[in-house]
DNA sequence: GTCTATAGTGGGATAGAC
DNA sequence: GTCTATCCCACTATAGAC
């Protein structure tokens, strides 16, 4: 390609889009692909930074050219699962129309897409874990990331033929996703083959979420609706 | 008691209780105070091994003698603000008999008891979230401050008037202490002046609480009640 | 059993040359 | 953008004093 003719490289050919950030791109993808893998095999505490560049054939110094921290490489499988997650939920949300389906099948894609980093995963909760952190799943840089899985509840909600207290049917989509959260810390510590007791958990609360529901529109049970809603609303104020 | 004539140190003077124990207690102690002091002041990670031991005037090993690593200072911290919150509780199981009014005093007691923690309680928080970790409040080697703290819960209820469905009853000590960690990481994560928002939290949570403890003796929501206690019970098999 | 002093290892993170 | 050299700190090892 060095060849004469075409020496000074006329700009007959329209260059490749964004030569040099590409490649920047490049690298910062190679090093989290080969961080992720290094994680899964090893684990994370046992993945030195020194061995993570040395096999991905970058500088130490590279890696956290990309990367503000081994931590900041843990945001990037985040962003990655949830991406995921999203793709794997929309075959279900386009097939079903009744909530309860809807919900788990929502549940089961996300535990789905991120049993093969079980074990890894709990380093993952470690980390994000920490309220100061800006990879704890509350923190206002992940709020990009929580927005796009809230919505992800909010489609489960709105798409479905279920008939629900307007109330409640705005707060739901960001319960659901408590809850979610919820039972990703219990498949964190689900040490059972295959993780059996998670899939039983949310086999188990769909039919009761779902349960609760409905009856939330009975006249002995608004009382107690409209207290849980305005306890959400008090406890929401000042942040 | 090896001694024939005993020579050296007739037994006349019983010696001080474990004379040598007591000192090694006492450099325990010493370290740990110091430790969670500097944790205070400057934060976990800010605070170095070594400064540690320079201030608790003791060599570095010999914080390693007595603390297996840095983070098992946290689980003196911990053990240490478990008896503090049942001590607290104390005062307020005696005088109650009302379910809501003891629930809330527990839980805010246990506010009062970790708030001078806060900010060092975020760390705490971190490393007790990693289920590998024997630091996690529900590994096996946690078990016992576990068990106290559940067992704190169930004099919460077992003190009560309330009247309530058996099987329920049996339940809801270890459904409490689960609400209390909720309270717990909602408090670890609340930046409000004074911890505003946890403590309308407690004080919005208890007696909604309450009303669907009371309302789970309707008839229309048994099913739901046995629903929730057979998912409960499924979910704990084949731990 | 309790403690010191010292010298090291290894890994996260950074400075500054190129 | 990429590298090399270096810093700092958690943690270990060891050898020995009391």
């Amino acid at each position: 390609m060095t060849g004469v003719t075409t020496a000074a490289a006329d700009p007959v050919e329209p260059k490749p889009e964004k030569p040099r950030r590409a490649r920047g791109e490049q690298t910062r993808q190679l090093i989290l692909e080969t961080a992720l893998r290094l994680f899964r095999e090893r684990g994370y505490a046992e993945t030195t930074m020194r061995v993570i560049a040395k096999e991905a054939g970058v500088a130490v110094g590279n890696a956290y050219y990309y990367f503000d921290s081994k931590e900041h490489l843990i945001q990037g499988f985040y962003d990655r699962n949830q991406a995921a997650h999203r793709e794997a939920a929309e075959q279900i949300l386009a097939s079903e129309t009744e909530l309860a389906p809807r919900l788990r099948g929502v549940l089961h894609a996300g535990i789905d897409v991120n049993e093969p980093y079980h074990s890894f995963a709990a380093t993952l909760f470690k980390t994000a874990a920490e309220p100061t952190s800006p990879l704890s799943p509350f923190s206002r840089e992940s709020s990009p990331a929580r927005e796009a899985a809230i919505a992800l509840f909010r489609d489960v909600v709105d798409g479905s033929t279920a008939k629900l207290d307007p109330e409640l049917r705005k707060e739901l989509p960001e319960l659901l996703w408590l809850a979610w959260m919820g039972v990703v810390l219990f498949w964190v510590y689900d040490k059972s083959p295959g993780r059996r007791r998670t899939r039983r958990l949310i086999d188990g609360s769909v039919p009761l979420i779902d349960r609760l529901v409905s009856l939330s529109r009975l006249r002995v049970l608004r009382p107690a609706l409209r207290q849980a809603l305005a306890l959400i609303e008090s406890v929401r104020r000042d942040d």
